[in-house]
RNA sequence: GGUCGCGUAGCUCAGCUGGAUAGAGCAUCUGCCUUCUAAGCAGACGGUCACAGGUUCGAAUCCUGUCGCGAUCACCA
């Protein structure tokens, strides 16, 4: 029996967990749930309990009874064991062994093509992708897309007050990003509009009618109709200033180290869904209101009912989701499940989507998952594109990264770096304490983002790990070990022991993050692994009166600890350095 | 108002399938750089786990209610 088996182990009735540092012991089981099968006091039952397993498993040298608790001891050797078998592996496709037939597909970014990317959409796009990496880790292929808002009426005003102000700017004529260039013309739209409203109402309208009759914004409207009925010249235009979105997104996508295997475009998803309708109809799903209009009825589920189709035939946000899921299980057939990485106020939306895709008795609707995420605060308050308040996600990661090199000059690390290498660490470093604060943190939680607080190196953050990963390539170049060399007839040390429990539950952290679709799961517990290494490493001085073998160990269980880290940052999307 | 989520140290967060004395980091204070990188380690200080009931041998964790914060309740997306 090896030690995982130990831990592995849940019957019914028997309640294991690891034993607190306090005590002695590395297994406990817990005897009180016991009594309800067994009379006794507890006391005595833990110690026959104990002699019992002392006697009959090899594994358990020794126990010992607290309260309603008892301790089992388990044998070095099989730390050793255990250790031996993941010693130089680097932990990434350990669950090759899982593989599952049925792919799951995540989504995550869905921006709109009208402004460039913020800090809400680095939340979405972190998370999307570490839960990706997660879910793949866990054995299951992955499809990773995103559905790109690139049609309505938001992109028409950027379109128009490019028209009408942009004297045919382009990005390689300005040096703009595309994606910047375009929301610059979106915010011009807004100015615009707003300043005729304020003519418009001094003129003598009424606020609601100068909303409504604001020449420019009656131009976009025109515009969405134009394009609808795929006049040449609005799609062009619709065609290339989207092409500029896109490229501008794509820099921002390869910084932070993401990627897709897909991409949906609204443009022509946006009429999916009717024919699955009219199927919902046919198999009574939905139903149809006297003026044409179509429904599902939810309120045996506790809802209200959903309209899915209008009076006039037209399609909702609905209709289209509904249809966008089809679609996407009959261009990868193997889909069992899939994940939408969206914010909480959809939370509702998705409830209802799911269910819906349920009673139209698709056998992949069960296995749908809404990664809802809480919003990202600003100290200031909440982020509005219209106010300003916006963090942009291109400014925000070279802050981060400029903020890793006045930390590191301070500390004068690098030293006979050269500037290109020296740039790359500042940038994993910089990058490493971004995905880290906002992926540590649960995903339905708010988060509360302050620009300046947030570039922390210290403590639990992403930098500290990469640090102590770092430390532990030093430790290895210079010990230039032997990782072949098993080493045995050792007496272990408790925080060695704990520090191979952890490395021990690495796959158990993995499938739960991937069941829960946190990742904070991951990063809290490498930042615990972490915690136990350095502490580990402090306090018993590798040169001090040990033997080569103890010593050995030491830069052996160094580099599982390393790989482990690099294996986790890894699911994170987090890069580690090798020197900082 | 209905529904959903959140509320743990001054601050930012873990812990939540019920278990032993509720844990980290930041901040404040005290030690530790001739051995691996001090972005570190060791320690001190800091708690009515929002509040009130209930379930049980045992509740931060489960149930009910109250309060506070947020989201959502469109023939918008």
């Amino acid at each position: 029996m090896a030690v995982q088996d130990l831990y592995g182990a849940t019957l019914e009735s028997v309640e294991l967990q690891s034993t607190r540092k306090e005590f002695e012991g590395d297994i406990t089981v817990v005897v009180f749930p016991m009594l309800r099968v067994v009379k006794g006091n507890p006391m005595q039952i833990g110690e026959a309990l104990g002699k019992y397993l002392v006697e009959t498993v090899d594994e358990i040298e020794g126990y010992n009874v607290v309260k309603g608790f008892l301790n089992l001891v388990i044998s070095d050797v099989y730390y050793l064991d255990f250790f031996e078998s993941i010693k130089d592996k680097e932990r990434f496709g350990f669950a090759d062994s899982l593989k599952d037939d049925r792919a799951v597909m995540v989504e995550y970014s869905s921006p709109n093509t009208n402004k460039p990317l913020h800090l809400g959409h680095i939340r979405n796009i972190l998370l999307g992708y570490s839960v990706a990496q997660i879910i793949k880790a866990s054995g299951k292929k992955v499809y990773k897309t995103q559905i790109i808002n690139d049609r309505g009426i938001h992109i028409c005003k950027s379109m128009i007050a490019w028209k009408k102000y942009g004297e045919g700017e382009t990005p390689d004529s300005s040096g703009l990003k595309g994606d910047k260039l375009v929301g610059n013309y979106y915010v011009k739209f807004d100015q615009v509009y707003k300043d005729q409203i304020a003519k418009l109402i001094e003129d003598g309208k009424s606020e609601d009618d100068a909303k409504k009759e604001a020449p420019i914004l009656v131009e976009a409207q025109q515009m969405l109709r134009k394009w609808e009925a795929g006049d040449p010249d609005v799609v062009e235009l619709w065609k290339q200033m989207n092409g500029w979105v896109y490229d501008g997104f794509d820099q921002t996508y390869n910084t932070l180290g993401v990627d897709f295997d897909s991409y949906y475009y609204e443009s022509n998803t946006y009429l999916l869904g009717k024919d699955n309708i009219e199927e919902g109809l046919s198999s009574g799903v939905f139903f149809k209101k006297e003026d044409g209009s179509v429904w599902c009825d939810l309120t045996n589920e506790g809802l209200d009912e959903k309209l899915v189709l209008r009076s006039d035939g037209t399609a909702v946000y609905m209709t289209q989701d509904i249809g966008t899921a089809i679609q996407r299980v009959k261009d990868n057939p193997d889909i069992g499940g899939m994940i939408y990485t969206v914010g909480n106020e959809q939370d509702y939306h998705f409830k209802v989507l799911f269910l819906i895709l349920k009673k139209l008795g698709y056998d992949w609707a069960k296995n749908l998952h809404h990664l809802s995420y809480g919003m990202v605060d600003l100290p200031s308050g909440k982020m509005k594109s219209r106010e300003g308040t916006v963090v942009d996600a291109d400014d925000l990661i070279l802050e981060m990264s400029k903020t890793a090199e006045d930390i590191s000059k301070d500390l004068g690390k690098l030293e006979g770096y050269t500037k290109e290498e020296k740039g790359t660490v500042y940038n994993t470093i910089g990058l490493g304490a971004l995905k880290y604060y906002i992926l540590k943190v649960d995903p339905k939680k708010r988060i509360l983002f302050n620009p300046e607080e947030s570039v922390d190196f210290q403590g639990n953050t992403g930098p500290f790990i990469q640090y102590t990963y770092a430390r532990i390539q030093a430790i290895i170049r210079k010990a230039d070990f032997d990782t072949s060399v098993s080493v045995t007839n050792i007496k272990l040390h408790e925080k060695e022991k704990e520090l191979i429990k952890q490395l021990e539950l690495y796959p158990e952290i993995i499938q739960s993050a991937a069941a829960d679709l946190s990742p904070a799961i991951i990063a809290n517990y490498t930042y615990d692994l972490v915690k136990s290494y350095n502490s580990f490493f402090q306090n018993v001085s590798i040169f001090g009166a040990n033997s080569e073998e103890e010593k050995q160990f030491r830069v052996q269980l160094s580099n599982s600890v390393g790989n482990t880290i690099k294996s986790a940052f890894g699911l994170l999307g987090i890069n580690v350095p090798e020197r900082m």
